[in-house]
RNA sequence: GGAAUCUUAGCUCAGCUGGGAGAGCAUCUGCCUUACAAGCAGAGGGUCACAGGUUCGAGCCCUGUAGGUUCCACCA
């Protein structure tokens, strides 16, 4: 009834047919249906300038997990994927390419731009996707999704529109973090702050009318002066009091300012003295603000200095610096010079140094929104896990500005709001006005500028599922389940998910998030493009194949925690793959020796009971880590099921009765092989999809997919207790017997008389019923089971287990002395252990505190050692004599 | 400046609501035993950073100290 596996675990040969078998059949795909629950995750939408990297395929395997789990347990499971137009990463991207050309986006104007970057959609678009089901990601590709299709654009022209309404969304002149390298306005979570070397330099202002007296301001960036509209100090300083209201003249600008008193000029720092630049520094904007001073802007948008910086308009905002540096040192105006090391705001995309500039711009209002979103960690709606993200989510949206969604980029959302040309009324709407509704004129020009990309990321749970129209699909599947994202996002992206959703469809667009960490090289460094040190995920699976990379990536890795990434760890995965097919092989190899289809539990060996009630254990738990997020654990828990029960020593306990056409449990024996397996491939086949699904269809000889199969639940009738424990027992005499076997270096070949000495009947029976395999795991020639020593040869070596003695004569190799230093040894140990458990049971507090089943454990345990040490001390006895 | 987190075997990391310290890799010793040498059987190796505290009981909870990592923050 089962095919054969190849000899050779080889997933190359495996991974690419299953994968498109999948798809072919249909089996990720998932429709409305009203019978069924739905489970629904949305897939981060990689960006299409993207590459799959360690990041994607950590993320994507945790996702496919769980995914898969959901599907086996009878959900309707969507796993909603699309891409990301990722504005300015791809804008960026395009400009570089087409300068390889020779080509300047200006030349080829917005149209011929967005032409271009079309076409580049087309190309790079699909390419992240097509390696993302080299992992095996059972996504619903029939869904994928693009953030600027129609649908998406649709949602967002409709989003801007109602928060416009609700005046959430506004434009205004502020002042704004610029890269002057994009050439664009970026948001607060945008800027990366980069500590730099960098200087103090200490000028002196001239004080008006006062010859020979300097205010002293100091500053690490000279070249703003240009824009100086006053000089502040602090109310309460003794030094300038007589100052406050008086003027400075401005170096290098002929221009006077005044001296203004203001809490910001803090006493202590510096000279107390602070220049104050409103049009380029948050905290004199808001200076500048208190006091009504003019904002001189004196920066280009390419960081140039303007027209107003006189000399030094045209020049580089650094060459400025150097330039102004050296002309106040020639004034003698430069008195100190001050190494210091600062915090700098620089753009997470190109790494420049980040301009504060006043410019008009459109904002989200966030007071009012992040309100909900942090009311939905607080009370238990939305799960954060691990839980200790709650406090980085609480103090962003704490500390939250408002939102600057508007960029000068061509690729993206344009915002829909029209400027009337003759009157000035702006018009904001989802489709372009004829005319103005004011004057009436048909003059109305587009805003030129682009969404945020995260404003339209904001909306992907429901502008997925063809929200904002109501759809079926959006009516079933939202709100989705789990979004499983790294912690790097939560700002950019998760919490705008949750405010967005909660805002638009009144409801949290998940209920858990799970956050994992960063996947760093062997080092612990951050992979990345600059250090070269990126490991090629598709390199991984070429090499050792999509299951052991999965494996790799969740096994031993918590919630939320970094992971470093070895090839050693890889070559584990893999060598577990490889077990998982040779037994399999070997069960496969097996079954044509019995039928065992009528087999029923009460033909089933204390053995065979007892592996099936481990691996229905192991549903249990597997089943529960999973519910639990803990993938980690519950991977874990499978490796050591399979390779160690149920390979090293089920497997081998059943290969006696396999041998031998006599045995009359052997049906029982495929039996019990068979189901085991079919449960562990299964609770497997999440982490591993592609080996389990070849066994399985091997195995059963049928089309028909595990990933489609029920996932196994604990049954009760599956539960056996006592044969649980009488399997334990004899494993732990064919460990004790390995153990000595061991250390008096006995060959393998070299089968001995094993002795099982146990006045009680039960512990007898427990070892006749599985004398079988006792006796070839435990090496022996022959099993002799009795209630006393009669026959056994004095100086035979033994070992005592619970209730039992095993004896095995070697009278040649037997060394007294050795034996008695290990009875010495092994009557330590247990005196040490009664004393604990004496000692836990006469604490009275412990009697009196601890929980009933504790203090029965304990009591059980000292009866079990005082028994052992009996035995050990009457062997001692023996041997002294 | 604020916050989070980590410190457990030689290395990398697990360790669920507190109840006798685990894995993988590495090391050592035997084995080509007819599924697997990508394997089998055994072994060694840890005062769970340090100091206090709570508790019958602490790797786990609390406080402090030291060191590392990361995030947030307008430090002129």
């Amino acid at each position: 009834m089962s095919k054969e596996l190849e000899k050779n675990y080889n997933p190359q040969d495996i991974e690419k047919r299953l994968y498109d078998k999948w798809v072919q059949k249909g089996y990720f795909h998932a429709e409305v249906d009203r019978s069924k629950k739905p489970f629904t995750i949305v897939m981060p939408p990689p960006n299409i300038t993207g590459q799959l990297h360690m990041g994607h395929a950590l993320d994507n395997t945790m996702q496919d997990i769980l995914i898969r789990f959901k599907r086996m347990q009878g959900y309707n499971a969507l796993w909603q994927p699309g891409t990301d137009h990722a504005s300015i990463a791809t804008e960026v991207k395009i400009i570089d390419t087409l300068k390889e050309q020779g080509v300047d986006k200006e030349d080829l104007g917005r149209e011929g731009f967005l032409e271009k970057a079309w076409d580049w959609k087309k190309e790079y678009g699909g390419r992240i996707i097509n390696q993302l089901k080299r992992m095996g990601s059972s996504a619903d590709w029939d869904r994928e999704r693009f953030t600027m299709d129609e649908g998406c654009s649709e949602a967002v022209q409709d989003v801007f529109v109602k928060l416009y309404d609700k005046k959430l969304i506004y434009k205004g002149s502020r002042l704004i973090n610029w890269c002057p390298v994009c050439q664009t306005s970026i948001s607060d979570a945008e800027v990366e702050h980069v500590d730099m070397d960098g200087h103090f330099w200490h000028i002196n202002y001239p004080v008006v009318g006062q010859e020979g007296r300097f205010l002293e301001i100091a500053t690490t960036r000279p070249e703003t002066m240009l824009g100086d509209t006053a000089v502040a100090v602090n109310a309460e300083d003794e030094r300038y009091k007589d100052l406050i209201g008086k003027m400075v003249e401005l170096p290098l600008t002929g221009r006077q300012i005044p001296v203004i008193a203001d809490e910001h000029a803090d006493m202590e720092k510096g000279t107390g003295v602070v220049k104050i630049t409103p049009a380029h520094d948050p905290n004199d904007y808001e200076v500048g603000k208190r006091h009504n001073l003019e904002e001189i802007t004196m920066l280009n948008d390419d960081g140039t200095i303007a027209a107003i910086g006189g000399k030094y308009a045209g020049m580089d905002r650094y060459e400025a610096r150097d330039a102004i540096l050296k002309d106040l040192e020639e004034l003698g105006l430069l008195v100190e010079v001050e190494d210091l090391t600062h915090s700098v705001g620089t753009h997470d995309r190109c790494k420049s140094v980040v301009e504060p500039m006043i410019k008009p711009q459109w904002f989200v209002a966030m007071k009012e929104l992040a309100k909900p979103a942090m009311d939905a960690v607080k009370n238990g709606e939305l799960h954060l896990i691990p839980e200790r993200m709650d406090k980085t989510y609480y103090n962003w949206l704490e500390n939250i500005r408002d939102w600057c969604i508007s960029r000068q980029l061509w690729w993206g959302h344009r915002i829909p709001a029209y400027y009337c040309q003759e009157c000035g009324e702006v018009v904001v709407a989802k489709t372009a006005p004829k005319v103005c509704p004011k004057c009436g004129c048909t003059h109305l020009k587009q805003d030129e500028d682009t969404l945020d990309t995260w404003f339209s990321s904001a909306l992907w749970p429901f502008s997925t599922l063809g929200w904002p129209e109501q759809t079926e699909d959006y009516d079933y599947f939202y709100p989705t389940d789990v979004l499983v994202t790294g912690y790097d996002i939560i700002f950019f992206w998760v919490i705008r998910m949750v405010f967005s959703g909660l805002e638009h469809t009144g409801k949290l667009p998940f209920h858990t998030v799970l956050f994992h960490g960063l996947v760093r090289d062997d080092q612990g460094r951050k992979m990345s493009k600059s250090l070269g040190n990126g490991i090629d995920p598709l390199e991984v699976i070429d090499k050792y194949g999509a299951d052991a990379l999965r494996f790799t990536l969740v096994t031993g890795n918590a919630p939320g925690n970094d992971m470093r990434f070895y090839w050693q760890r890889v070559e584990a995965s893999r060598n577990f793959a490889n077990k998982v097919w040779n037994a399999s092989r070997f069960i496969m190899m097996n079954m044509e020796k019995g039928d065992f289809s009528m087999v029923t539990l009460s033909d089933l060996t204390d053995a065979d009971k007892w592996i099936l009630s481990k691996v229905n254990k192991l549903s249990k738990e597997v089943t529960d880590n999973m519910e639990k997020y803990e993938l980690g654990i519950a991977v874990t828990k499978l490796n050591d099921f399979i390779w160690e029960e149920f390979c090293d020593w089920y497997i081998e306990m059943v290969k006696p009765r396999l041998y031998n056409d006599d045995d009359e449990t052997k049906a029982a024996a495929l039996w019990t092989l068979n189901t085991v397996l079919i449960n562990s491939l299964k609770l497997l086949h999440p982490y591993m999809p592609f080996i389990t699904e070849e066994i399985f269809c091997n195995l059963q000889d049928k089309e028909e997919s595990i990933m489609v199969s029920d996932w196994p639940v604990y049954k009760e009738e599956w539960n056996f207790e006592k044969e649980e424990q009488d399997v334990e027992l004899m494993k732990n005499a064919v460990r004790n017997i390995r153990n000595l076997r061991a250390e008096m270096n006995v060959a393998p070949s070299r089968k001995a008389t094993v002795y099982v000495v146990s006045e009680e009947k039960a512990v007898r029976d427990t070892f006749e019923e599985g004398k079988v395999f006792f006796a070839t795991l435990a090496y022996a020639s022959e099993v002799l089971i009795q209630p006393d020593k009669a026959g056994i040869a004095e100086d035979a070596v033994s070992t005592v287990v619970p209730q039992a003695v095993i004896y095995m004569p070697f009278a040649d190799l037997v060394d007294i002395e050795k034996e008695l230093v290990r009875l010495n040894k092994e009557q330590k140990r247990l005196q040490g252990e009664i004393k604990r458990c004496e000692g836990m049971l006469s604490n009275e507090k412990f009697v009196s505190k601890a929980p009933a089943a504790k203090i029965e454990e304990e009591k059980g345990k000292l009866s079990k050692y005082s028994d052992m040490l009996k035995q050990v001390e009457e062997r001692l006895r023996q041997l002294g004599k």
